[in-house]
Formats: C-alpha cells, structure tokens, sequence
DNA sequence: AAGAGCTAACGAAACGTTTCACGTTGTTTG
DNA sequence: CAAACAACGTGAAACGTTTCGTTAGCTCTT
C-alpha cells in the first residue's frame, strides 16, 4: 500500500515525529532533509489527509452551500473563491441545494459532518436555522448576497447594496425625464430582490412620481421569465418608455423578446439591466447596466472566511461579524434614451 | 467536545463493537438498538469521518474535475451527478482547473490525497498523463464528454456521438435543398469540437458536396465567439444559406448577432444549433437543435462510478472499462427553410 | 434438562498522523 | 576546556473508528 510516515522515518533512520516536524515545516538538520525529500521521492509518500484529520480536527476544506449552480452570477464567484483558497491549501466542497430549505438544512449538516473547516452560504431558507449545527461546533460562516438575521452576531456577510443599486438606476431614468419606468423583478422572498423593488420604490418616491402597480411585474429571475415579462409590460402598459431589469437571465430573456418584436432600444424603450456579463460585451447598442462586482464578493467570501481560520477563536473572543456590504456600479451605456432638453 | 462512540458505549452498557456494528447497519437486539439510539440522541453523536476513513480508506467522496464551471452543460451535468451521488450518501468535491492542464493535473493529484473514492473528469488535456495517479490508486474513473486514449483498459467514459450528430445536422441541411452550408466549431484539440467538424465533412463528402475551407469558421465555444464568427461567415460568405453552429452559447451570440443585423432565419439564413437550453424554448423561430441528453451523461456518469464503487475490484478482475456512447436527439423546430420542391 | 447451533456482544489491535515531554547532540562562551 | 545552552531528534500516547477472533447468551431439539 501507501507509503506511511513510518516508512520515511525506516528508510532514513530517523524518528516519526521528526519526519512530522519535517512535513509541517520545522526545523531539521540540513542532512536529514534531504534524506527525508529523497525517501519521500523515492516511495511516493503523500501524508494520509484522514488520520491527520483525526489528529488535528481540520480538513483543509470549505463547504460551499448555493441554491443553484446554473446561475452565472454564482459560478463566477465560486470561481473566484475556489481559486483563492486553493491558494492557502484549502478544497471547496459544493452542495447545491436547488432553493430548497430542507435540501440546504442537510447539506450544511453534511458538511458539518464531514469535517469542512467554514462554511460559505448563500442562504435559500429565509430564517436561518440550517446554519445551527454549524455555529454550534463555532465554525466560520460567511453568507453571501443574502442577509440573514438569526446567528447575526455568529457569522460574517458580504452583500451588495442592492436598494441603491436599483435607486440609481432609476435616478439615471428620472435625470433622462422618463416617468413612466417599469421594473421586473425576482421572486418573492429572496433577499436580493426584495432590496431592488425596494430600491425601486423609494427613487420613485424621492422623486415624486407616482408608484403605480401595474409597472411592475415579479418575475423569476430566469431567462424565460425575462422573455415573457417583457412582453407582459409591454402589452399591459403601453405608456412605458423605461424598465428596469432586474437581474442578468431575465435580461437575456428580454433582449431576445424584444428583438424579436421588432422593438428597438434605445428609441422605443428605454433599458437598464443588472449585472455585466458576457452579453453586456455583444449586445449593441449596448446595455446601461448596474454591474454587480462578482469577483470582489467572491474574493471578500474567501478571505474572510480565511482570516477567521487564521486565528481560530471562539466568536465571543474574536472580532465582532464582519458584514462588507460592496457597492454596485453604474455603467452607462446607450441603451437609455434621452426625452428632456438637456 | 463531540461525543464518540466510546460515550455511547459507556452510556448504555455496551461494548464499542457493538455501537459500531449498529452504525454500520448490523444486527442489534432490539433492546440494545433503543438504547443505543436514545443515547445517540441524547449526546447529538456523529461519527467522525476522519476516523472512519482513517479506518476504512473511504472518504464517501467523489472528485469531479473540469475544465470550467460556467457553462450550462457542465453545471447541469454536475447537478444531475450531485443528487444520484448524495442519494447514495456521497459528497462531490468540484475542482475547476479553467482548461489549464497542470492546473487539471494538480487538481486530480489533490483529490485522490485527499481521498476521494472516485473521479469524474471532463478532461482539459489532452493525453490524459493527469490521471495517473487515480490509476495507480485503482480509483474508478468516469471520463465525461470527451476521450482519452492513455489508460483507455482503466477508465469508463459516457461519450456523446458528436460526429454522427453533426452529420445528421447536415443531412437535413441537404435534404432541404442547401448545399453552401456553414459552420462554427468549436477550438482545436478539443475532442468534441474536432468530432463535430468530422461529422460536418464526412456529411459534405457523403453528399457529393464539395468541401470550401471558407465555410469553416473555428471558434472558441463562448457567446462571443458565436456573435463574431457568424458576422464574419456572412461577411465573407454571401452565397452561405445554411450555418450549423455546434454549442450552446455560440448560438446565443448568433441569434443575437442575427437579430441586430436584421438578418432573418429562416428566410435569410438557416440555422441549426447544439444544445436545447432555455434559449430554444423561447427564441422564435424556434430552433431546429441537435440536443445532447445532459440529463441522460449524468445519470450513466454517476451509476458508473457508483457500480465500481460497490463491487470494489481491481481493474483487472473487474469489468472491463465501459463507454458508454449517447446519442443526440435531432429536435426539428423553424429554423431551417427549404430551398427545394418536395 | 442438556448439548448443539445460532446470534449477538465483546476486548483489543490497528489505521497514520501529531504532539508532548524529554533526550541527545553540537556549538558557543567565559 | 568545561559548562551551559541551543537546536534538533525521539518514543509513546492519543485521536475515534472498524474489524478480527472469541466468548457469552439464547433457542431449539431430543
């Protein structure tokens, strides 16, 4: 089988705990390292991660816990994180939930059971509660995208400022003198989305116009849905010279829709998508879009997650959570037409 | 800390084999089973896999390794995977190697340190020399979409007919009347990209029709790529009447490249893709698509790695290697006009 | 009622590390 | 040159399981 540490220590004549110091970075005499490396080469030694495991309780690995793994929004940024832990030695393990609570609850369990070092969560279940067995053996949490009340003071977050993100888009529509705006939004009952409407809402408020139901149409945050919304706005208010489109699949989705119904962007309808993906870089004219900075929350998930496990302490003595809350940007682009004298 | 098994002993009177046993599914009496789950309960024990593993040299784990994770192919694959796998109460870990071969290598290097009971891989490289150490492991090994000679005695696969499904694409391009037909690969050296042209040439040459290098426009299977090669085939191209184009995304980028140049399908151009995603339930007209059965490349990954896994044998007593080859299903839609009579 | 024939429980060893509390070198200094 | 001190090496215990070879306890048969 497998050469063993015990193997090492045989063939070089030195003690296992030496062979141990070795491999973790110790001290050891000129001679006998080079007596270990070439053992090592020699048998093809790899440490056995199981019984260092055993021994130290760590496995070098992070669960990540999603509720989809078909949204490009999350791929990018697992991505990103996978590529800096794996910097630092650590493996992600991911467990896609599919937006199911139950789902979610047993993989975090899973996890937990598995010996994962932290956890990254981008939360389906709204309360919370699949977090506990996590917290209670007091292993980092980051949440991402998603804000969470339970647990608050356990785990760290990084959100987007998702209201304002919408609330400058709509700026931007009232400063180009359109009023009648529209907006398609995600489900009900993710975070994320509730905070764009929000968003929303309020620019119209701040700006005195009118909110009126009818412009606003939820919808799934798919790419269908996108299509089918648009055409539903476009039927239903015929007075509409601006929407906002609240996420990247459903803005594919209206693209198509609206290509296809011979209605032309900028001139017949004004448009403002979020986020900034390959399509942004094709569509022409291009897209006005409210970027969300994918890389920079996969890279705050990572190394927060890391700094914790960098000084393991308990929650009560180590720094309070730490919730970075990233800012969107605003990218013009053509797709916004102007109706006032400037 | 945790409770082990050693508390369960202690707590109910038992010996520590018999807790084990219990765990492991064996015969308990049904008093001591009662005790023993009452106590499980009362001390929220799990068992510790590391010491399991440490034990039995299995980590429950599944490596899967490919070359990026935003693409729907892929992520639907793995999705499919997850949940056969996790019913069977494996775990995946994914690693993204970005199509970089020595990240691939380190990749599977990682995985099988760390354990893992078996890998599924879409390979980035191209000879295959990043398994070995799987092989010599005699980890079963599931290669998905995409051959490998090396190690062929030692490694299943689930394989799509890539060649045949382009050859049917051009058929009905024929049989409909289109001779100048064109084509947007995929990048040199990857295995289903150079399948596919096959097919498209084999199809040409069946037909007596004669093969123009001007027709053939390799890309790079991004969305991109799709919207600036089919803008190039219409430029350089203008007796062109019929364009295949072999995956998802690039289809995205022509339909969308198409809808801005105002270039109809079928009137204009026809059209026929790969891939049967979100796009071609809601792109009018609809597609004419060669759908590849993501659903179907899953499942047989997963069953295969899990029927090696439970009849754990060498290679050599074992089975010989499986490959099992899928074939597409040839999705008729609009896209495609017919130039001649009936 | 006693022995055969089961089934279930048992204790101990083993898996491959890390770590602790000491030894043993070898080097420096007064 | 000896004493003192670093610096490095060491054996053994421990981590929490599974498993092996036995033993203990039960049921059934005669």
């Amino acid at each position: 089988m497998a050469a063993t540490i015990k193997d090492i220590a045989n063939q070089t004549g030195l003690g296992l705990a030496t062979i141990s110091k070795y491999l973790n970075g110790g001290n050891v005499r000129e001679k006998n390292r080079m007596a270990i490396e070439q053992a090592i080469e020699r048998l093809h030694y790899t440490a056995n991660e199981f019984a260092r495991g055993l021994k130290t309780n760590r496995s070098k690995t992070i669960g990540i816990v999603i509720p989809e793994l078909s949204s490009q929004f999350i791929t990018t940024i697992i991505t990103v994180v996978e590529d800096i832990l794996r910097r630092s030695g650590y493996a992600i393990v991911v467990c896609d939930c599919r937006t199911d609570p139950e789902l979610e609850f047993q993989a975090v369990q899973f996890l937990v059971n598995k010996g994962v070092d932290g956890i990254i969560n981008m939360p389906a279940s709204k309360d919370g509660d699949h977090l506990r067995p996590a917290v209670e053996k007091n292993l980092p949490i980051v949440l991402v995208d998603r804000m969470i009340q339970k647990y608050g003071e356990y785990v760290d977050g990084v959100m987007v400022d998702n209201a304002l993100a919408s609330k400058k888009a709509i700026q931007h529509f009232v400063e180009y003198g359109h009023t009648k705006i529209g907006v398609i939004g995600g489900p009900a009952g993710i975070y994320t989305s509730e905070q764009r409407l929000k968003g929303y809402r309020e620019a119209l408020a701040e700006h005195g116009i009118p909110m009126e139901e009818r412009f606003i149409r939820p919808s799934d945050y798919s790419l269908q849905g996108g299509y089918e919304s648009i055409k539903h706005l476009l039927d239903t208010c015929k007075d509409m010279t601006a929407v906002l489109i609240t996420n990247y699949d459903m803005t594919l989705g209206a693209v198509i829709a609206l290509n296809e119904l011979g209605v032309k962007f900028p001139q017949d309808l004004s448009l403002i998508s979020f986020d900034n993906l390959v399509l942004s870089r094709v569509v022409r004219p291009t897209l006005t879009t409210i970027a969300q900075p994918m890389l920079q929350i996969g890279q705050h998930a990572a190394h927060l997650v890391l700094s914790r496990l960098e000084n393991r302490l308990d929650h009560k003595e180590a720094a309070a959570a730490t919730v970075v809350t990233l800012s969107t940007q605003f990218q013009p682009g053509e797709s916004v037409r102007r109706l006032n004298a400037v």
